[in-house]
RNA sequence: GGUCCCUUCGUCUAUCGGUUAGGACACGAGAUUUUCAAUCUUGGAAGACGGGUUCGAUUCCCGUAGGGACCGCCA
């Protein structure tokens, strides 16, 4: 085998204090070390890398010659992974340039992409011409790195016909975060415009579960529906301006011919008449709907923060309807609409929006607009990678509260999907808004993972203090809703539960868990042993519960330290083990086989109540 | 059917074209232990496939396969 030697005059890692360990033996396989130990850093003084080439099977790319013509360029001040990298110009239109740094997604210092083009900023004006221009404008807000010039106002915008799920929790958190970060704006619009499918009690349902998660929005929830007449009126500038035009097609036939190209699997898009024929010629007595003029050739070219450069053919597209015969606006172009009028200058939303990007972007410069910064985020799927169904994940965010997750946990769960920097994976909220970048963005969707949710749920209730944790819990109690627990404590059960918060802690990936934790202290005489604990307490048991209910009751400090002392000192005495003697009084303090430290429990519950329910079961 | 997007351990992800492909969750083993946890030590686990460019490709390009999104007088 072809290993290092002392020799080989291409090692480049000779120089270093590790030349020693050249000389000698070729060393054997198992001297490399495990895969978890493999770092960069212990890599440079060792070099008992295998040259792979001098047997023959010869790794494609990982060749030796090629492992020591690197090991020059290899920056030993990088340490860690990620963090202290050299902050160098990158050439964003280099063809070799790796495809993040071209699409101006590098963590470095890219030139920004351009955001809006090089339309007039007023007024109406024709479509695009074949390509739209993407170099120049390198000072557009795209670049996260150095201040925007324009102040950022991000928003989240849901439709009202459902509760907020968690993709929508993850949106409303890229888009806080962003705004936070960069010292701008966070909007919220509810976007009712479609009467028949809004419920004020999603409405409630989504402002509740946005405070829940701390994402506050700034001024006003605003109404799209409220905004209807504003939206007619730049319907009726884009008609005045040849933008869009009075169809009078009717809807059923549209719907008939659209229903027959999907049974025979064909391509439908709407090709209106009305587009080019004279006004004057409209059937008297049909109310129209009026049609964006959609271009009909070159394309129309989205910067997507995430997704890159995103190329759409015109042709693809057809005219869609702006307003609706009845005079209401419809979703594309309210949205363009409320966009513009609110200022927004980030849109970041799920991918499902790409296509919208590109109709909407031609809104925008058919109305001489400035386009704003999109960012299309990834969908997060069911645990089984499926689409979110109710079955799996798609939960309201309220079903998170009443599952027992603590806001910090589900916004540092959340954020993780789709976003990284580097190895992190805690984010208390200020370094969340300090490392949150729309550059650090993935665009793979991911999976919905309950198990890693449990897991950093349990190191935030771990990082709580006491106080905040029973609080926490104490807010929630009624939706846990969990039997023999009241909805609400009096003051000794308050006391009590906190005292055993720090037992309780490590043993609970959710605040039901904690709860259900403290469940012996809820416990009221008599007590209803489950099957194991009645299996712990035999006639030897028995023996033993007497005699240390004897003992307890002259005991002089009452304390978990004082009783455990005791307990063992008994056991000792009659050569037994702990556990032969603290299972069964597990058993007869908690009813159960599985408790936080039985000692703390006795403590806690105080020498009445532990002597009470010892005797109990002393028969 | 059309358009667009995606693909690194089971999962979330890291990677400036040169790394022994790293971390986290989950899983296995051991230690500790009054139960259960927590904790500590430790193990296994990945570049979808095929071409091309290059001294060198997980990384850039093309194709294939698989997955997803969107194609409403819904939002």
């Amino acid at each position: 085998m072809g290993f290092c030697r002392g020799n080989d005059a291409g090692c480049a890692l000779r120089a270093g204090a590790g030349a020693d360990d050249h000389d000698g033996p070729a060393l054997p396989q198992s001297v490399r070390p495990p895969r978890h130990r493999r770092r960069r850093t212990d890599r440079v003084p060792l070099c008992f890398h295998q040259h792979r080439h001098g047997d023959g099977h010869r790794a494609r790319g990982r060749g030796a010659a090629a492992a020591h013509f690197l090991r020059w360029h290899v920056d030993d001040d990088d340490h860690g992974r990620g963090r202290h990298r050299h902050v160098r110009p990158c050439q964003p239109h280099d063809a070799r340039a790796p495809r993040r740094v071209r699409q101006g997604r590098c963590r470095q210092s890219c030139p920004a992409v351009p955001s809006s083009g090089p339309y007039p900023a007023t007024g109406p004006m024709l479509h695009a011409p074949n390509r739209t221009p993407t170099q120049k404008a390198s000072s557009s807000p795209m670049s996260t790195t150095s201040k925007p010039a324009k102040p950022v106002i991000t928003r989240f915008a849901p439709s009202p016909t459902g509760f907020l799920h968690i993709g929508g929790a993850r949106t409303a958190l890229f888009n806080w975060l962003y705004a936070q970060h960069t010292g701008g704006k966070f909007l919220l619009r509810i976007e009712d415009t479609d009467r028949a499918r809004h419920t004020p009690d999603a409405v409630d349902a989504i402002l509740d579960g946005l405070k829940w998660l701390g994402l506050q929005w700034d001024g006003e929830p605003i109404s799209q529906f409220s905004r209807a007449a504003r939206h007619a009126e730049v319907a009726h500038a884009l008609l005045a301006a040849g933008q869009a035009y009075r169809c009078y097609v009717p809807a059923e036939e549209l719907a008939a011919e659209r229903a027959k190209a999907e049974a025979e699997k064909r391509f439908f898009t709407v090709a209106s008449p009305w587009r080019d024929r004279d006004p004057a010629t409209a059937p008297a007595g049909v109310a129209p709907v009026i049609r964006f003029k959609a271009p009909r050739d070159g394309e129309t070219v989205v910067e997507d923060v995430v997704q890159g450069r995103v190329v759409f053919q015109n042709k693809d597209f057809d005219d869609l309807v702006i307003l609706r015969s009845d005079g209401t606006p419809i979703y594309n172009l309210a949205v363009v609409v409320d966009d513009h009028d609110m200022g927004v200058t980030h849109i970041i939303r799920g991918v499902d929006h790409l296509t919208n990007a590109a109709r909407q972007t031609q809104i925008y410069r058919a109305m001489g607009w400035d386009v704003p910064v999109f960012g299309h985020v990834p969908l997060i799927h069911g645990p089984d990678g499926q689409k979110l169904s109710k079955r799996h994940g798609a939960l309201g965010i309220e079903a998170y509260r009443a599952m027992g997750y603590l806001p910090a946990a589900l916004n540092n769960y959340l954020v993780r999907l789709g976003w990284s920097h580097g190895d992190d994976e805690i984010f208390p909220l200020a370094k969340m808004i300090e490392w949150f970048d729309l550059n650090s963005l993935g665009k793979s969707a991911s999976r919905m993972d309950f198990l890693k949710l449990a897991d950093t749920n349990a190191h935030y209730i771990r990082e709580a203090t006491d106080a905040t944790l029973l609080a926490n819990i104490e807010r929630v109690l009624p939706e846990l809703g969990i039997s023999g627990v009241p909805a609400n404590l009096t003051a000794t059960q308050r006391a009590q539960f906190l005292a055993l918060i720090p037992d309780l802690k490590p043993r609970a990936k959710t605040l039901r868990e904690v709860v259900t934790g403290a469940a012996a202290l809820f416990l009221e005489r008599p007590l209803q042993l489950d099957v194991k604990a009645l299996a712990l307490i035999d006639a030897e048991a028995r023996v033993h519960i007497k005699a240390l209910s004897g003992r307890f009751r002259a005991l002089g400090a009452w304390s978990a330290k004082a009783l455990e002392d005791d307990v063992r000192s008994y056991a000792e005495a009659g050569g037994h083990k702990l556990g032969k003697i603290a299972q069964p009084l597990r058993a007869a303090i908690t009813a159960a086989s599985v408790s936080p430290p039985v000692f703390s429990l006795m403590a806690i519950l105080g020498r009445e109540e532990t002597l009470a329910r010892l005797e109990e079961q002393a028969g």
